[in-house]
DNA sequence: AATATCCTTTACAAAAAAGTAAAGTATATT
DNA sequence: AATATACTTTACTTTTTTGTAAAGGATATT
């Protein structure tokens, strides 16, 4: 279970440009800030200007900056826009082993899981947006504390697995 | 954000045993069940072996089986064994870019969200057993419902983004 | 108009992940 | 003991992802 390169480094990408206060940036600026090759930069801006998240401006004076104001860009979008979601509609045809099909796909418990996982993954990408990250704290720190419950929807039945609690933090490099 | 190959075909063995009822099986017939070549399935049960998640009798009338009782087998540790979790300890140095730390290792706001994702996710995962998937239905259906709340240990600044909506299912293969 | 700057496109190279092959070791049956 | 079955180990090949290179096209300045 992993964020990708182009993920990881295309959201950053567009933060930068957030925090720039709508002022464009050449790709050698990025790459300086970000500490990445111009190429690569040039890579993950072309990919996000095709999806439509930044605009160019050629030639001198030109550069990237951002589509869409800060509040309306969702971590969603830009997720989307990057990589696929974490069951994408060729999940089951990729991971098929040597068939053509996979085996379990009339009927696979697997899948209920990823399904769920990436529903709840969605929507709080959909509810986190570039200018909640620009400025921090307050918004973002609140996930942290974050805890899974049931829905009213279906009440009667799960009871067993509210309330789950939250195992420790991973210790990180920093 | 994705799935690997070895988490997504070592669960499905693992679950494939834990439907055994605790008779052991071997690479062939784990093969066949689950339509991936011998070899690629020794490879598969010897990282879930290492890991302690299955055991292995060798020689003639040999085979793999599971190491616990299904009850007792948690998603989380299943993951663990067979990947990285989303933040892996070793995430702000992999994506260091050019240089030989992050550029952003200091005060990252992208890693606090993905923080909170491994979190909420890891708490999912050790709630759900292998006996869940294999009795499939009640318990599971259930986590397509779910929802996200903010938790009671930081309730006043919460309110924003309490009951996040859920977006459509995606459309899949079957 | 010439030029320097800066984005665009296509193709290629390197690294990582996925998947295969083959020779080796252990065990039960004959 | 010989043999067939089945796990184990190491090395290798293929595919995918990541990252680089280079030539081309657009725009503002001089």
């Amino acid at each position: 279970m992993k964020v990708t390169a182009i993920e990881e480094y295309g959201l950053r990408c567009l933060l930068l440009l957030a925090r720039n206060g709508g002022e464009s940036m050449t790709l050698s600026e990025i790459g300086v800030k970000e500490g990445l090759s111009v190429p690569y930069v040039s890579k993950l801006l072309m990919i996000l200007r095709k999806a439509g998240l930044v605009k160019a401006d050629r030639g001198r004076n030109g550069g990237y900056l951002l589509a869409s104001a800060p509040q309306r860009v969702t971590l969603g979008e830009v997720m989307n826009s990057l990589g696929e979601p974490l069951l994408s509609s060729g999940h089951c045809k990729r991971y098929s082993g040597e068939r053509d099909s996979c085996v379990h796909s009339a009927d696979c418990s697997i899948r209920s899981v990823w399904r769920s996982f990436d529903r709840i993954f969605s929507s709080l990408l959909e509810s986190i947006t570039l200018a909640d990250l620009v400025s921090g704290g307050d918004r973002l720190g609140a996930f942290g504390d974050f805890r899974l419950n049931g829905s009213a929807s279906n009440p009667q039945q799960r009871d067993d697995v509210a309330e789950v609690p939250l195992r420790n933090a991973n210790t990180l490099a920093t």
